[in-house]
Parts: structure tokens; C-alpha cells; sequence
DNA sequence: CTCATAAATGAGGGTAATCTCAATTTCCCA
DNA sequence: TGGGAAATTGAGATTACCCTCATTTATGAG
């Protein structure tokens, strides 16, 4: 029998964290991370996931914090502890579902120099897993107007790729944020086509040929590069 | 002095709507246009220029019914006596703003054959004319993603100039709903770039240079067509 | 196990929006 | 010009949401 007080304490506390998990309707990525972290942390997280849920469902306006609650499990004035309204829990959510993207895409693309390569992998691999998590897909689409923050991020991680091809001399563009915002803008597009039933599995290759093309790849190499299949 | 009853109505008639039309903050092209008709016709057209204005500004879901009828100086009820809800009156907005700009751009682009300046003068005019009366560019921009039929409205029109440009041969590229919404939405992101002030003029320029290259229009052709001038 | 602290609860006050309808005003024909 | 029809008015009933705070519950170090 264990009497050292600490580690029953730890071993009460696990517990009641995999009870919360087990008892949302079901268990968000964010929720199961941050099991193992103290009670604030736990809630939080548990709030992240089903504003992700509601947003996904109803955009930013329409979604009510009572609902984000309800869907919770949590009290209605709980929120309040943790975030000061509803831009701001969207804002975190946002961030946080680009960087689970960008995470899975990077490790996806390391030690991958040639730019047209690289553009059109991250453009696949985008759609690709935002889709394969819908709420993450509907939740990007439906933020990426509504918060400019969101776009930059984007933005960002885009014009790396394009000034490379640039200087790899196999992108005949002028590089500057109207530039990006217009790749970034295509890829958001064609996620939404594919969420939408406009298009099925094939929107990734499908967008990433039409960037090639846009960015002055030959057609012909476009075409290769985005249909290849991708390891 | 004149006798006749039927004109002497008439022209008290016409005062009234001249004085409406005086009485409004910035008296809207809809309200201008309808102010030969019926009392009916009138506030109808009222409520759509004061709708276009805060649906601006606001987007839909953000706007409400009572500040719209407060905008066009009608009582709250009036309201309901045109319109079934807020969203039966976005979709009169929207489709409004769309058969103006159309309009506008069938007439300068009458009596031209070639796909290639066809796609190139029409994103143009629709950039330019959108960003021109500002509250239709906002208005566009805010419903093209909310509202289905919008998106099929403006496919219809770009739809018809790719696959004339297939057939012409200047096009490389197979038309379906996927593509003809990749490049709808890129007029409307490149629009929003100018609203925004990402980038200024020169917009409708540079999308058109990017849509031509999308479509597979040699990259010297397009720039050559999309900065020409319109005379 | 005890207890001070941290966290969560949920009823309730305040605000704002939607929609209705009986009363009023405007319109326009005879 | 009189008067019935058409259109408008705006107060109020209803609903939904935001946010606060006094109270309750959970946590974990000693």
C-alpha cells in the first residue's frame, strides 16, 4: 500500500484529468495534451477544443459563448477565467491550429531544397491534413479573413518558399505581400473547394499545378511536380 | 395653372419622392432609380441602399435590422413588410451589386473576341468599378463566401470566357467548378488586396497578369495584355 | 488529514436584437 | 376633394447573449 502522500496525490489527480477526458463528447487533440498538466491548464485546453468544434460549425459570429461552454462541459462564467471574450479564444485557436498544421508539414518537407518542390508539398500536405481534421479545415477557412494575424502567419511561411524559388531562378515573379496573399488566398480556396464536395482528393495537386503555372513554372514541369505522388 | 387632377397628383407625387431622396444621409443609386415608382418601390429601394451601406461596413451577421432601417430613416416594422429576414435582403444586396457591375462591364467589353482580353479587361473593370463605389467592393468581398449562389453567379460569367479561351486554344487548362471558382476567387482576393491597401491600382493589373499565367497564357503575353492600357 | 489558496459554479442584472400588431398616416382614384 | 386601400409607424413581448460576483468545490503542500 502506498502511503507516500505525494504520489497518491499525483495518481488522485491523473485520474480526475482522464475522467474530464473521458467524459467530453469527444476528446479534443488539445484536451489529451494537456491531461497530464495542472486543473487551469485542463480547462483551458478543454475550452480550445470546443471553441474548435463550434467555430468549425458556425464561424466566429454566429458562435456564442454559452454554446462553447455547453459543448465544454463548463460552467458559463469559467470563461471568463481564461480568456477575456471571444476574439481573443478565437485568435489562440487559430494560432494554434496553424501551428499543429506547420508542424506536421515541416517535419513532412525536411531537406527538401528545390522551391518548386517545396511549394507545391506544403500546398498539398496544407489541404491534405486540414481537411483530414475537418474542424481544423472549416475553423482555418472560416478565420483566415476575419483575422489578419492569421494571414501574416501564412504569409510568412509562403514567401520563404517563393523568394527561394526566385533565387533558384524557377519563379518569374515580383515577390511582395500582394504576391503571397494571392498564393496563400488559392490554397484557402481550394481547401474550402474540397470541404465543399466542389472537388475530392485531387484538390491539393489540383491547386499546387495552378500555383506552379502562376508563379511561372512551365506547365508541363507543374503538371509533373504536383501529380507525383508524395512518398 | 394646371387643372388637370391626374398631373397635379402626379407631380405632389414626385416632390415627395424628391424629398425622401434629399432627406437621406447619401442618397444610394438604388433609391435614385426607383424614385419614378410606387411609395412601395421607394422604401424598398431605400432599405437596399441603406442595407448595401451597413452590410459594408459590418458584413452580415454583424449588421442588424434595426440600424439598417435607421440608416434608411424607415421605422423598424417597415422592415418586415419587403423583406422576410435579414438574409433575404443580402441576397437582394448582393445580386444587385453583381447585375450593376455586369452591366457596366458587358457594355466595355462589348464587340471583343479574344479570350485572353476578355479575362484580362473584365477582371480589370470588375477590380476597378468594385473598388470604385467602395460599398459594392465590400459588399462583394463580405458575401462571396457566404453566399453559394454569388459565387455561382460570378462562376457563370468567367465560365463562359475560359472555355472560349479553350477552344481558342489560348488556354491550356480542363474547365470545371473547380477551376472556374479558383479563378473567381482570386478576383476576389485581389479586390480585398486593394480595399485593404496591400496593394493600389495597380490590383486588377497584377491579378489578371497571375489569372492569364494560371490559365496557361505565356508569362510575356500576359503581362503584355493584363498592363495594357484600357483605352 | 488539514487548510489556505486556486478554480469553478450558475443565478441574475443589463443590453440588444427580432418580430408582431393595433393605431396612424399616406396615397390616389372617382 | 372624400374616402377606402395601401403603406408605415413604433411600442412592447419575447428571446438570446454577455458578463459579474457571491458562493461552492477542488487542489496539493505541510
Amino acid at each position: 500500500m502506498i502511503t507516500n502522500s505525494g504520489l497518491v496525490v499525483l495518481s488522485v489527480t491523473a485520474k480526475r484529468a482522464a475522467v474530464e477526458i473521458l467524459s467530453l463528447p469527444q476528446s479534443g487533440s488539445f484536451a489529451v495534451k494537456a491531461s497530464h498538466l495542472g486543473k487551469s491548464a485542463r480547462t483551458r485546453a478543454r475550452l480550445i477544443d470546443a471553441a474548435l468544434f463550434v467555430f468549425a460549425r458556425q464561424g466566429l459570429d454566429a458562435a456564442s459563448i454559452n454554446e462553447i461552454t455547453r459543448e465544454a462541459g463548463i460552467a458559463n462564467g469559467t470563461f471568463y477565467l481564461h480568456f477575456k471574450d471571444k476574439e481573443e479564444l478565437a485568435a489562440v485557436v487559430a494560432f494554434s491550429v496553424v501551428a499543429e498544421i506547420v508542424t506536421e508539414i515541416e517535419a513532412a518537407m525536411a531537406g527538401i531544397d528545390d522551391a518548386v518542390e517545396r511549394i507545391s508539398r506544403g500546398t498539398r500536405h496544407f489541404i491534405h491534413t486540414a481537411f483530414g481534421r475537418i474542424d481544423w479545415g472549416w475553423t482555418f477557412f472560416r478565420f483566415f479573413w476575419t483575422l489578419p494575424q492569421l494571414r501574416r502567419e501564412v504569409a510568412q511561411y509562403l514567401r520563404q518558399d517563393i523568394e527561394l524559388g526566385v533565387v533558384q531562378g524557377v519563379f518569374t515573379v515580383t515577390v511582395d505581400d500582394f504576391l503571397v496573399e494571392m498564393v496563400g488566398s488559392l490554397v484557402n480556396s481550394a481547401l474550402f473547394a474540397q470541404m465543399n464536395g466542389t472537388v475530392g482528393s485531387e484538390a491539393g495537386s489540383r491547386a499546387a499545378e495552378l500555383q506552379l503555372r502562376l508563379l511561372g513554372v512551365d506547365p508541363d514541369r507543374a503538371r509533373e511536380v504536383a501529380w507525383r505522388s508524395l512518398d
